[in-house]
DNA sequence: ACACTGACTTAGACGAACGATAGTCAGCTA
DNA sequence: TAGCTGACTATCGTTCGTCTAAGTCAGTGT
């Protein structure tokens, strides 16, 4: 990687780094697993601890924080003869997330598995497998060597 | 999401999950830091250690556990009139991990700053911004709602 | 021969993350 | 009214991630 910034500054090194900030709300596995769940359609609290394999008190929390973080938000609801239950949902900044989720997706389909994983992510107009990709404005693809990291306008 | 796996399995769980075995080896705040220094053109384990702004004995403690990963590689250099010193160069398994951190960036620069935040990703070839996304192999864009997620063959 | 620098290692302490186990509480259902 | 279930909370002990502070060691420059 290239570009204007020296990266002997080490000014992003700081809080305003915003790799730095999104590992704030999701630094933890727990933080993962549970965001994997709710993309894959869990809702509830026990599927969320046992689908996830965290124990209840680390679900707790982490729903609690992910909730106050504003990735998901609670809900009630009821089901006909029920009582009245919470369920959550993605909000669309949880939903957002994903490209990160399916990133780490493909990079352990190809690098931590010999077979290429066991699932794959596919389009669902036409079942062709999805790839995680970098593309600019211009719609060209990005190759590793081929981006520039710059500071944005009155930033430096 | 949808798809024809049954959220309700939890088949994906265990430790064949690929965003389980990523986590595996990047799991960690410092982790992700140090990457982050890697692709920013950091080689030396002072300038990790100090742009992280994580410690010695963690910066030496990561740099291994990324080394024996396989996601960076040590080798030895000399500068003329110096002594041979050690660099950590990405490797192309590392490299490959960038687009987790492209996507950790620009979330993180769309939601947690007001601003949009202080640094941008472009194309060297023409100055265009870039963004991580998602999109089949026939060349669709692929949003969120749209995406399934199967078993590959012979995986259930 | 001695100091200096880069690249670490060692020791000790602390809080955060996590698991196991057990308990609580609200509202159906019998 | 008593049991059952879902959704948690409480307590305890362990491991992990991290820090600070200090020490090591090899090669270079003086």
């Amino acid at each position: 990687m290239t570009g204007e910034l020296d990266p002997r500054a080490g000014w992003l090194a700081g809080d305003r780094c915003p790799i730095y900030r999104s590992l704030d709300v999701v630094s933890t596995r727990s933080a993962f697993l549970i965001l994997r769940e709710a993309f894959y359609g869990t809702t509830r609290f026990d599927d969320f601890a046992k689908r996830a394999r965290i124990s209840e008190p680390v679900a707790a929390a982490r729903l609690r924080e992910l909730v106050d973080a504003g990735l998901l938000e609670r809900e009630d609801y009821r089901e006909p003869g029920q009582r009245t239950r919470q369920r959550y949902k993605l909000t669309e900044k949880g939903t957002d997330l994903f490209p990160v989720l399916a990133a780490l997706i493909q990079w352990g389909n190809r690098w931590l598995d010999e077979d290429g994983g066991p699932i794959e992510l596919q389009h669902s107009q036409d079942g062709e497998p999805i790839e995680v990709e970098l593309r600019c404005a211009a719609g060209h693809r990005v190759g590793p060597g081929e981006l520039d990291l710059v500071a944005r306008r009155g930033e430096l």
